[in-house]
DNA sequence: CTGAAAGCGCTTACAG
DNA sequence: CTGAAAGCGCTTACAG
């Protein structure tokens, strides 16, 4: 609790006004968040140049007046353009650094008509796979020295207003699309922004995108629990509640056609639609299938979020993993490995460094054909959380015959 | 696999190049990604004003003319500024829907000095608690009609250059500061930048800060812990290999100070700095606990993420949690509570809204607090992965008489 | 309530 | 290799 000295160098200042939120009434609360005594100094550290208050920022005149040259000369050096001599290169950078500037993109980008900046769409940003997809974009976003614009629309309400208002529309020089099922409508919208729209982690035929094939990891999965002896597999897709579907559909026909080609029976008892993120939906999903007559001896779980979630219940329903029931996931999560969750895996980041990197093609290369797609491998990993069905677990049909003739 | 004519009203156009990146050599890659005749149909939907080409955007001199009125009166009608008579108003806002005018930000931006965008820099985006805080952030940007720009700095030459070059320094009215232990050089250079800081999940002395109180929160968790009867707890701190080290320090003092005041000894060889998402690191820790002549019968991890992996190697180890084993988290992570861990919760995407309201603040209200900050409540919540410690599992010392004395 | 004009800080032909 | 000037699309006093 040291009052009055914390900031390095700033005069003392009139109280402080601390604001602290603390809900459960505990009485030590108050007591921990007594460091009142903060000082009031605010940035005003270094520059004295004009005004004396905070916000000073040179501009390029200002630069070019303690290099002794004309603006122009400042902005070629600054951007690199070699039509200017060592000297005078040498002078105007180090005026530039003596006064901390920095290029207005505000201004310059009212010349060049380019923001230098990209923007995402995305469902919502605290996911593991959105996180990770939007991290790859940011990696690539860096190097390229362009900025990082994020819209998160999380509900249809936002939806509409987004669309309407369009808020990326001049701000910035290309927008990724990210995990979210446009309606023809929207895309219509899109496109008459005249903007490059790069689609990430889906395929939107005739435009940009990176994506995996769905359907055929779906099927890889299928095939890893078929070889190990199921016949009854479950599987589970997840959904918001706000009508954004992802890839549920293409894993669930990789789920269809791989049951048709080993000659299985499709029973809709077995695909369940819980919703994400609802514990109700999961627990209420795994219920279900626990008081089949005749339950599935494997789950195959649309994304290893939800397996997580399965997992959770089927253990504290005491239904062993993976001797009663095997669970597979899709994605490869962080926490995949730690759960020994076997999963069909996609190389999520990279996606979304593809996605960039398309991108950022197509904004500096008119040339750059505007639809090529990238098409990422997935693959199985094996692990913990799969393994053949119990001979005797329940009263089953042999595996050679179909459940249902 | 339709070929040529995907686009809703797009000419055919010259043949597409596809790259598909496939990996493992499997046969059915390349013919899962055939879809090669998607039709090259960029945005030329809808306006053919000027430029038959991509890109019209309606300028305010464009509305202004086809209103019949002056750019002034656009300007002042789009702002809403009352002093337009209802008539202009009404033809104003018609040309701009019309012609679908949208503001060019970079032009207002010059004139007023104002972005209308906020900066939020992180150490990564792919983790759970991040990504909440930042979609807190998201949200009440959202409602203001405020731009997200994020800057994500994950290594140390990343965090050099960033600070080298500033870029959100003309880019964004505020920025937040989230998860992230600036050097005071690094908070020297925030500082002459004359643009609000606001600290997200950090306390910062002297600066807006939004956060828990750390050290009270982890002193609740062991209160908990010492109350099940365990005498011999383990403090799992996470670190990232780039030296961004969290909220660590402060957990780790109200560890401390909570066995302190227990009057049971520090003991270091339950206190372990595993270098968090790496395997290693963590099953190694794990190891080294089991391993000891008087292993800890609970493991307090600083973070749910860390407290879920040591869960895994755990039970991969054939320790049964909490039998053997009880196993403390802090955060509230969203799969905590399907994986039935007991936590120290912490509301973080409250926390980024607050964060985002007191930058919004700054902004807007000169009168407000620089220095305010918010401190949130945590709370403990109990669930199946702590429990009493089995009483016969090790030859342990009494309750009641500390290990070392 | 409305318009003409200046100017925000850059880039870009155009001269030299 | 360098400078003077125009102009990007807005907002903001300043008149009326």
């Amino acid at each position: 609790m040291s009052a009055a000295s914390d900031g390095p160098a700033g005069p003392t200042a009139p109280a402080t006004r601390d604001s602290a939120v603390n809900g459960d009434g505990n009485p030590e609360d108050t007591g921990t968040t007594a460091d009142t005594g903060d000082t009031a100094d605010t940035a005003d550290t270094g520059d004295t140049a004009d005004t004396g208050s905070l916000g000073t920022e040179a501009t390029m005149a200002d630069v070019a007046q303690r290099a002794g040259v004309s603006v122009s000369t400042v902005s070629r050096t600054l951007r690199g353009l070699s039509s200017v001599s060592p000297q005078t290169r040498g002078r105007v950078e180090k005026a530039a650094r003596e006064l901390s500037f920095a290029v207005s993109r505000s201004a310059s980008s009212l010349v060049t008509g380019k923001t230098r900046r990209i923007a995402v769409l995305t469902p919502h940003l605290d996911s593991w796979f959105l996180g990770s997809a939007i991290a790859g974009v940011s990696g690539v976003l860096r190097e390229a020295e362009l900025d990082l614009l994020v819209y998160s629309v999380t509900d249809l309400a936002q939806r509409g207003a987004f669309f309407d208002r369009l808020p990326a529309r001049r701000n910035a020089d290309a927008m990724l699309v990210a995990c979210f099922d446009l309606t023809p409508e929207e895309r219509a919208r899109l496109d008459a922004l005249g903007m490059p729209v790069v689609f990430v982690s889906q395929h939107a035929p005739g435009r940009p995108s990176v994506y995996i094939d769905d359907v055929d990891g779906a099927q890889r999965g299928m095939r890893h629990l078929l070889n190990l002896g199921h016949r009854r597999i479950a599987f589970l897709q997840s959904s918001d509640d706000t009508g954004f579907y992802w890839s549920s559909k293409e894993r669930l026909t990789g789920y269809r056609k791989t049951l048709e080609e080993a000659g299985l029976p499709y029973d809709e008892e077995l695909v369940l639609y819980p919703v994400a993120r609802h514990r109700r939906g999961i627990r209420e999903a795994v219920g279900h299938l626990l008081s089949l007559r005749n339950p599935p001896t494997a789950v195959f779980a649309e994304s290893d979020e939800v397996a997580i979630e399965v997992m959770g219940v089927l253990r504290s329903s005491g239904v062993d993993i993976p001797g009663r029931m095997s669970v597979l996931g899709f994605d490869d999560h962080h926490l995949a490995e730690w759960l020994d969750l076997t999963t069909v895996a996609q190389p999520v980041e990279e996606i979304g460094r593809a996605a960039a990197e398309l991108a950022r093609s197509i904004i500096d290369d008119p040339e750059a054909d505007p639809t090529r797609h990238v098409v990422f491998p997935t693959r199985v990993i094996p692990r913990g959380s799969t393994a053949p069905p119990a001979p005797s677990a329940h009263p089953e049909p042999r595996p050679d015959r179909p459940a249902r003739p």
